[in-house]
DNA sequence: CAAACCCGATGCCGCATCGGTATCAAGACG
DNA sequence: CGTCTTGATACCGATGCGGCATCGGGTTTG
């Protein structure tokens, strides 16, 4: 009457015994004794309803039941080892899916060198790129759509943890040829009368307030000239003569006609942004993980 | 440090807690209590190395390797029920092959109603048929590449076991038009002067032993005009007016131009031939069973 | 803010199961 | 006819499992 649980172990020793065809090899081979053989098999056979072998003077032979059973039970050993192996590698990080965020011109040089290694080191764990603002990266980790988001001068948000990975240095963008033509380096109070380009004009911002605020510190108001979407276009418009910007030197990896780029003199302390990411607090993907520690050989 | 040794429980378990998400509905559902639950599970994460669910104090969520495996559980959980089923049909008949084995005449009549018959009760198990004389059938039987032969008057073999399904009465095979037209039955004497068909021209012989006998026994020796391969060719000899012949009744179901079957008048009781089947001994197939019930209901 | 509640984890105990040793029963073989 | 081989069985000690009671933490509630 009892006999509805089949067991693994009944399925290891079906298969060892129906290879050896007897179950004294068997035994041995499982390194156990002989009797625990002839239980599990006879539990098994109970279980199923059906003779598998057939007890011979010199050994045993398998039924057709049997040989049937022994292709499954292949089958199923086979799959759960293999299961076994790949959520193990889920577990540990190396198989699975990563959803990560960038915005702007935090694509440009760091990120890309991040992504190519965590994909030479991991390359059956899947990474998915989304563009996404400010914003949408804070909503799309809460909601989970999200695993990390890559961006600048990111404000602290409740749940979500904030890791600088690197700050650069602003570079002024002028047009070329122009006044600062030749030169190596330029001050930023040179600036207070050119029209200043802006970005971005997305709905969270920071950047804007942190260039005002520096004009602001040497003694001058900017002279906005327009609030364009992101730096690219700023330089592009400097190009075009509308005036001048301030950008991440990270920008200056797309060489531009018609604009040079020079870095400040004496520059304030505050004149840096930094490329900072964000994740979810207490997020134990293992994926997350590797993926920063990744991303902070990278910022060394 | 030991843990390499998953378990159906736990896998049970594991789809139980990830389908409630909750340890305690989940061990109402599998009828047990909740300690059991945790225990299973944390050996199960243990084994696989990998964390399977995020506990939180309002239950539990799966981790990425825990959704993985889910998927993974059920198909192995769904595989194994419906191999168990499968070997369970096997052994008892309902799924499988039989190998079959028919000679000459024997394909008339009854046989192919018995093997339809059985189709029809066991639509899983595939009927191979296979074209072989008397010594054929008893070395396939023998060698295990056949399980079942039919055929007439089997001589007894060590290890296969004969069973007669039924007899029939042998009948003339006469010219027509010719001396018996119209005759309702016909003398076995009356043929000792006609040029007598035998058939088979086989290894195993039999049918032509019994032939000459009878003729013995009514007083006289048969002119045989020749022997041939089956008794179809002896009745179209027999049209073309090369003699008459002897065969079994159920050979007669083949309607042929140019002969008419007549009962022999006071026939023998040895003048009837069976036919039978023959199986290894102690064979417990319970196809071979099954094919047995079908024939012995068909015989009755 | 503390008490009550809900959740999973843990300690302990009794029972079932499993494996090991010794032995048995039945064929095969010389 | 005895011996060898093979699977089956009896018994015993060890392990594993489930149930009960309880703990620790986090949330909810009055």
């Amino acid at each position: 009457m009892m006999g509805t649980n089949m067991n693994l172990r009944q399925l290891r020793y079906f298969i060892a015994v129906a290879e050896e065809l007897h179950f004294g090899r068997a035994a041995e081979r499982l390194h156990v004794s002989q009797p625990p053989i002839t239980r599990q098999i006879q539990a098994l056979e109970e279980t199923l309803g059906a003779q598998l072998f057939i007890r011979t003077p010199r050994g045993v032979e398998l039924t057709q039941a049997g040989a049937l059973f022994l292709d499954e039970a292949r089958n199923i050993a086979a799959l759960l080892e293999q299961v076994a192996d790949r959520v193990h590698r889920a577990a540990e990080g190396s198989l699975g899916r990563l959803d990560i965020a960038i915005f702007g011109t935090a694509i440009l040089s760091l990120i890309p060198r991040i992504i190519l290694e965590f994909k030479r080191r991991y390359p059956e764990v899947k990474i998915v790129m989304h563009a996404q603002d400010k914003l949408g990266q804070i909503a799309g980790l809460q909601n989970r759509s999200l695993d990390l988001g890559f961006n600048r001068m990111l404000a602290p948000q409740p749940g979500l943890v904030i890791e600088e990975l690197s700050t650069e240095p602003l570079l002024a963008v002028l047009p070329d040829p122009g006044p600062w033509s030749g030169r190596k380096s330029v001050a930023l109070h040179e600036l207070s009368g050119e029209p200043m380009l802006l970005f971005p004009a997305s709905r969270a911002q920071g950047f804007v307030e942190m260039v005002t605020g520096l004009c602001h510190e040497v003694g001058f108001a900017p002279n906005v000239a327009q609030v364009v979407g992101d730096g690219l276009t700023a330089m592009a418009l400097v190009a075009a003569g509308f005036g001048v910007c301030l950008v991440p030197q990270s920008i200056t990896s797309v060489r531009m006609d018609g604009v040079i780029c020079l870095p400040l003199q004496d520059p304030p302390k505050s004149a840096r942004v930094d490329i900072s990411c964000i994740y979810r607090e207490g997020d134990s993907s293992p994926f997350l993980a590797n993926f920063l520690d990744v991303a902070r050989e990278f910022s060394a």
